[in-house]
DNA sequence: TAGATTGTTAATCGATTAACAATC
DNA sequence: TAGATTGTTAATCGATTAACAATC
């Protein structure tokens, strides 16, 4: 694998979304891009556009532009994603549910191999061909399975419990859907989806853009 | 209202966190705070939280500390959390389930209002109180009703169509959980709850510590 | 008063944009 | 060759951190 110099926080956040939409050209059958074209579409400049894929050794022509195919490997490749990650969700509620069913994880990169529960009548039961296990089995599991990442759906109360006992078993990265915010440590990476900071962020929004409109 | 500046949107998207630990501190009897005590338990720096606080016009007191309840109320009215949004969630699936099972929005400010999908067998039923109603009767329902925000978990197939629907019904703000990126337009703000992206950084963030840990 | 901690400006750091030579 | 577009550095902009006087 090619070395990569370590990259700008901001670059690495914004890489997901340049693998969308070359994914995206791919599937319409677009082969090459210039960062001008790529950059009207996704709203950024063109400027940014070359400036970031420089910074992790662009694969552009001159004159020409991007090719697509080659891009979006090479972003593959940073982010591991041919070695496919392996993910347990903890937690069968409806979110639980919902990550299990969605096929676009296992397309990208990430297996969800097990989903836990301690419910004991959905013990056993398949979703999207995945089985249900009982927490309790958890430490047999990722003795007999590697697992890389743990996606936490379990309710509010639960989450801090879940999240020890989940560390404590060797999984290093955690997935946190839950309110409570989870802070990474030395040994352990976190991220945490806060629906509600995004809802607030879109609530402001609203109402300055709604103000701008109509001042009073 | 207090008139507030424009304020930085880096300021902006980190205030939904402060507002969550303070209404944590709170819960937890604790009426004041220091800048210094919550940057350590929120991982940042007493002087961004001096700093952020200052730039929206901050409510300490020196030799003293923040009052909880205060700043927690100044940022309430900030977002506006006290006029209650009314949101309305399209897509019955697993995931408008959760979002409608979910508690913490009402909590925080944010109604949701109704559920609307096209399954005939579905179309009556209840979720936590919410009415799931046919999304032909969208049109009729929004000149009854206020709707400030549509949460979209549509299949990713309908979601521009939905997109298109929505806002053609004079919804201005959309909270788009489709893997399919929706742009903000000068009229319509946006927020895309992109989750691919968060388990690829959470990914890159484990790879990259991993190879800190066992150079080879 | 002495100690603590904010309010606020200045300094530093990092991210974005502009510019243009290199070259396909 | 002429036109297009990258690769790369420099300039600008914004965000973070440091510093310390003000003051509770």
């Amino acid at each position: 694998m090619k070395e990569h110099k370590k990259l700008p926080s901001a670059v690495i956040k914004r890489m997901p979304r340049y693998y969308r939409y070359l994914t995206t050209l791919q599937q319409m059958g677009i082969s090459r891009i210039s960062s001008r074209d790529l950059g009207n579409r996704m709203g950024v400049t063109a400027s940014q556009v070359r400036h970031d894929f420089f910074s992790f050794g662009a694969s552009g022509l001159q004159g020409y532009g991007y090719d697509v195919d080659l891009l979006r490997q090479e972003i593959r490749d940073i982010f591991g994603l041919d070695d496919l990650f392996s993910v347990i969700i903890i937690g069968a509620g409806n979110l639980g549910h919902a990550l299990a069913k969605y096929s676009g994880f296992e397309k990208n990169g990430y297996k969800i191999a097990a989903i836990f529960d301690v419910k004991p009548e959905i013990i056993g039961e398949r979703i999207n061909d995945i089985e249900i296990i009982h927490l309790d089995k958890l430490q047999e599991y990722v003795q007999d399975n590697h697992v890389d990442i743990a996606a936490l759906t379990v309710p509010e109360i639960r989450v801090l419990e879940v999240a020890k006992l989940v560390t404590d078993n060797g999984i290093k990265a955690l997935w946190n859907f839950s309110p409570i915010e989870l802070l990474a440590s030395d040994d352990i990476v976190v991220e945490n989806i806060q629906m509600i900071d995004s809802l607030m962020v879109l609530g402001y929004n609203l109402r300055t853009a709604e103000a701008k409109l109509n001042p009073n």
